[in-house]
DNA sequence: AGAAACGTTGAA
DNA sequence: TTCAACGTTTCT
């Protein structure tokens, strides 16, 4: 084994020895780096990957072990610094932001004034998969062999409830946005606030998000803000820094988790590089060598919030189910910046970094400059446009589209950019009319107007036309009305974010991170240097506002959804007629952890409700109530031989006795009576891994009738449990766009845990259209036939002729089709580190309650890279796909390393 | 597009 | 019958 340096310099002999498992992708940088800087290139490396397979050590010496004792790190009292702090939920506010910044991890012992939500804790495993789909695909760590594993959700489930396990396995990255999961979990109030997804990312783009895995070719925006934690007893993550220096959110549902974390002093990011660049990882605990190491242990019910740039570890004493999520914000700017480059500087592959990292920078800044001064350097957002291809990142704000572009006959460099407030008749700058911007550089004249440092506006507004001297437009319909002082915490990080985007700038296009719909990116530093300029002396106690400064106009609009139980597709019959057995409304279980839990009291249909001094008129059930696996009536029959249903207790699996109805036809039958009453069909149909009873039966598959589960079921073909598919929707998809203009490297990242998933699985199941709620969508609308005639709509048919006769139900499925069932995905995996206990190591000591604090995160995404095993080692061998030239010698420069995604494993 | 309103269904 | 609340319709 040797250390970096000493690979360094043995460039051409073509040793490496790995001796943790942790660095797995910091080995193939090394690899990689090597065959650049020597002669040889592709041959070099090749050889190289066939000697390290050869003489590979045998998987225990390279995996998994471990020299040290947790045991000692979880019991002896020098991980006491004081370095946790401890408040209530309502003092969590922007304002304490604002005076306060983030500086220190903070622990909730109760989760009341926080805003923050999460199912009870009646809330298990195997609600999880419920919510996410059994089928979906996790990354699993395998604790004892360090090596990730990709496990379906059903497999996950039957694994974590057994009596005894024969391995240990964690799930760390499993990020649940665009899951029915996400109904029932947000995160705290001031997270919510603060994030910078949330209040600088377009929000078209993030609307735009469908897909439930992290793909990254499918991602929209910095998917990192939801994710499921599941660890048996006995998972370590070793040290780590969450991804680009993002700052976490996490709650104990369940178990309890033991962190030890410290400060991103100097000292102790030189260690972290050092110890990171080392090959001792597995014989030293990073937490020896750090300043102000604390340990602290989190009980169920606790939530906690880690800093940007702390160096934690974890290790999970109880079996603990964990929310969490990841977020980058203004008030750390600096350290989040740091991380990038220690991201760098420890050859991070981006599947473990924030995915955008630096487009949401531009992002955050633009947003700066228009709050501030109401100019906007993104282009308008044309919906009519972007429907059906994305550019990827092309995106404009809907919000504002403001601009008009030249008038002006400037022939020459200057361009006027007139605006229009808000209306929406205003023209949208379309991509492709260019503005030319021109650098002229009359900005610098016309910002210095202003001088005042107090509450008065200097610039604001006024530059409306006048100042066109860039290609920024006005967006908001308000400028500012009134100063808006900022912190000297969001002044200096802004102010050092100028730095790193004007770095991004000297590089190659392709690096720049510059979203597409940012048209001017040296416009933006020009602009924003101006801002900061303006407000070098704002007052800082009129900077307490205890709102954020950017977001977008409108901002707080919340999307109130309501989840659909069941298709929704069927008729109502309104009349009399007959017999048209229409299709009935599902109810809830009453089994669920939904069904189960007592109101919130503070939703929307709560308040609504007589009992909370409501009006009573919405009638709707609490959000966090909706039941995750709603039931026919109880009252159903089978339409052809009128009986009940009944389960097959042996084998869940059999349904052929159960009643199921037909998201298609929308008919109730026993299968085994459908198939005796059609000898002729020789499938089984296609049956929901989301709803109960659910599935597009036989006779509708036979005739090729198209339904959510399985868009193209042929005629003969066997069942298959599915989850919904959405149609055919899909865009083209964006990253073909963006390859030409994002690196692969920018990608995604993240250490830790993966933060961007492989891609292929997800690409057949996707998820639905709908956007969580995960249920088959119905088609349009039905009608209500009445009574005599009825009326189908569309196609219809099926149900006519039911077999006896007697239905008539009719379906419709207008254009229907567009039911989907919600839903399914895999995500990303894991990859900690992992040590491991036995067991039995249960008896940690537990420190706590009183708080000792101590902790560590381990949330899901972390940074430093974890588990990646030889198989992943060896196979993304090739898959380093380009090179990265000078290596470390830039350190500074921003990232852009480049590993694709997938690469992981083939 | 969301939110609210409602008629009506399902459970007890 | 009463109460809860589904899913469409209507409002903003
Ligand atoms: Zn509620
Ligand atoms: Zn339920
Ligand atoms: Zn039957
Ligand atoms: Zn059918």
């Amino acid at each position: 084994m040797c250390t970096w340096e000493e690979i360094h310099c043995l460039q051409d002999k073509i040793i490496v020895v790995i001796t943790q498992t942790l660095f797995l992708p910091k080995v193939q940088y090394i690899i990689l780096v090597m065959a650049e800087d020597t002669e040889g290139g592709r041959k070099l490396r090749a050889k190289e990957r066939k000697l390290y397979i050869d003489q590979e050590i045998d998987e225990d010496d390279i995996y998994g072990r471990r020299t040290y004792s947790l045991e000692d790190k979880l019991t002896n009292d020098r991980f006491n610094a004081s370095m946790v702090e401890e408040l209530k939920g309502s003092e969590f506010t922007m304002e304490w932001m604002q005076r306060h910044g983030l500086i220190r991890p903070i622990v909730f012992y109760e989760k009341t004034g926080l805003g923050l939500r999460v199912p009870s804790e009646n809330f298990k495993v195997s609600d999880v998969k419920q919510c996410v789909g059994s089928r979906r695909i996790l990354d699993v760590m395998d604790v004892s062999t360090q090596k990730a594993m990709e496990m379906s959700m059903k497999d996950w489930v039957r694994y974590y409830e057994s009596p005894e396990r024969d391995r240990l396995l964690n799930v760390i990255s499993l990020e649940f946005s665009h899951t029915r999961l996400e109904n029932y979990v947000d995160s705290p109030t001031l997270v919510r606030q603060l994030d910078w997804v949330d209040r600088a990312w377009p929000r078209h783009l993030k609307e735009r998000q469908t897909e439930s895995t992290n793909v990254i070719e499918k991602m929209k925006y910095p998917k990192v803000q939801k994710y499921c934690l599941m660890s048996v007893a006995g998972c370590y993550t070793d040290f780590h820094i969450d991804f680009g220096g993002t700052s976490v959110w996490y709650h104990i549902l369940h178990g309890e988790k033991i962190f030890w974390l410290a400060p991103p002093s100097q000292k102790n990011i030189d260690r972290y590089i050092e110890w990171t660049l080392s090959a001792k990882q597995g014989d030293m605990f990073l937490g020896d060598a750090l300043e102000l190491c604390q340990r602290v242990t989190l009980h169920a019910g606790y939530t906690f919030i880690i800093p940007s740039g702390w160096i934690h570890a974890v290790y999970t004493p109880k079996d603990s189910l964990v929310f969490g999520g990841n977020f980058l914000h203004s008030f750390n700017i600096d350290n989040q910046l740091l991380v990038s480059r220690v991201e760098d500087k420890t050859y991070v592959p981006s599947k473990f970094r924030y995915p955008f990292f630096s487009e949401i920078m531009w992002y955050v800044v633009d947003r700066y400059i228009s709050c501030l001064t109401g100019r906007t350097f993104l282009a308008a957002y044309d919906k009519d446009e972007n429907d059906e291809e994305d550019h990827s990142f092309l995106h404009v704000d809907e919000d504002f589209t403001i601009s008009s572009p030249l008038p002006t006959s400037h022939g020459d460099e200057k361009v006027e950019v007139k605006i229009k407030l808000e209306d929406e008749d205003s023209r949208k700058l379309s991509k492709n009319t260019t503005v030319e911007l021109n650098r002229i550089d009359a900005a610098k004249n016309s910002s210095p107007n202003e001088d005042d440092t107090q509450p008065t506006h200097p610039r604001i507004p006024q530059r409306s036309l006048s100042d066109a001297s860039s290609s920024s437009t006005r967006e908001s319909k308000r400028p500012p009305k009134k100063w808006n002082h900022l912190t000297l915490c969001e002044l200096q990080g802004l102010k050092h974010l100028v730095e790193y985007l004007s770095e991004l700038l000297t590089l190659p296009v392709n690096k720049r991170g510059v979203p597409k719909d940012l048209l001017d990116p040296e416009g933006v530093l020009r602009e924003i240097k101006q801002v900061l300029e303006d407000h070098k002396n704002d007052d800082q106690d009129l900077a307490v506002t205890g709102e954020p400064v950017i977001g977008w106009p409108e901002s707080t609009k919340k999307k109130t959804q309501k989840l659909k139980l069941g298709y929704k597709t069927s008729k109502v019959l309104k009349g009399s007629v007959s017999s048209s057995s229409v299709r009935k409304r599902r109810t809830r279980c009453k089994k669920c952890e939904a069904c189960t839990r007592t109101e919130c009291g503070e939703c929307t249909f709560c308040r609504d409700m007589k009992k909370f001094g409501g009006p009573g008129r919405m009638k709707q059930t609490c959000f966090s109530r909706q039941c995750m696996a709603p039931t026919l009536p109880s009252t159903s029959v089978c339409m052809i031989c009128n009986q009940e249903g009944q389960s097959n207790e042996d084998n869940p699996d059999d349904i052929s006795l159960s009643l199921m109805e037909c998201g298609i036809c929308w008919e109730i039958v026993h299968p085994s009576c459908l198939q005796k009453k059609y000898e002729n069909l020789d499938n089984e149909g296609v049956i929901s891994e989301d709803l109960p009873n659910s599935w597009e039966c036989s006779r509708c598959c036979n005739e090729g009738k198209q339904g959510q589960l399985k868009p193209r079921v042929k005629p003969g073909s066997s069942v298959k449990r599915t989850k919904a598919d959405t149609q055919p929707s899909q865009p083209a998809d964006i990253s073909d766009v963006n390859l030409d203009e994002k690196p692969a490297s920018r990608i995604s990242p993240v250490e830790g845990k993966r933060v961007v998933s492989k891609e292929g699985r997800s690409a057949k199941l996707r998820g639905s259209a709908v956007r969580s709620t995960g249920w088959p969508l119905p088609p349009k609308k039905f009608k209500v036939l009445s009574d005599i005639d009825v009326k189908v709509e569309d196609d219809v048919p099926v149900s006519k002729m039911a077999a006896d006769g007697q239905s008539l139900s009719s379906s419709v499925t207008s254009s229907s089709s567009s039911l989907t069932f919600g839903g399914y995905e895999r995500k990303m995996g894991d990859n900690s580190g992992l040590e491991y206990l036995n067991a039995d190591s249960q008896r940690t000591e537990k420190v706590l309650s009183s708080h000792s604090p101590s902790p560590q995160q381990q949330d899901g995404h972390s940074s430093h890279q974890p588990g990646t095993r030889l198989a992943a080692f060896l196979g993304s061998r090739h898959g380093l796909t380009r090179s990265r030239s000078h290596s470390h010698k830039s350190s500074k420069r921003p990232k852009r390393d480049v590993f694709t995604p997938q690469r992981y494993r083939d």
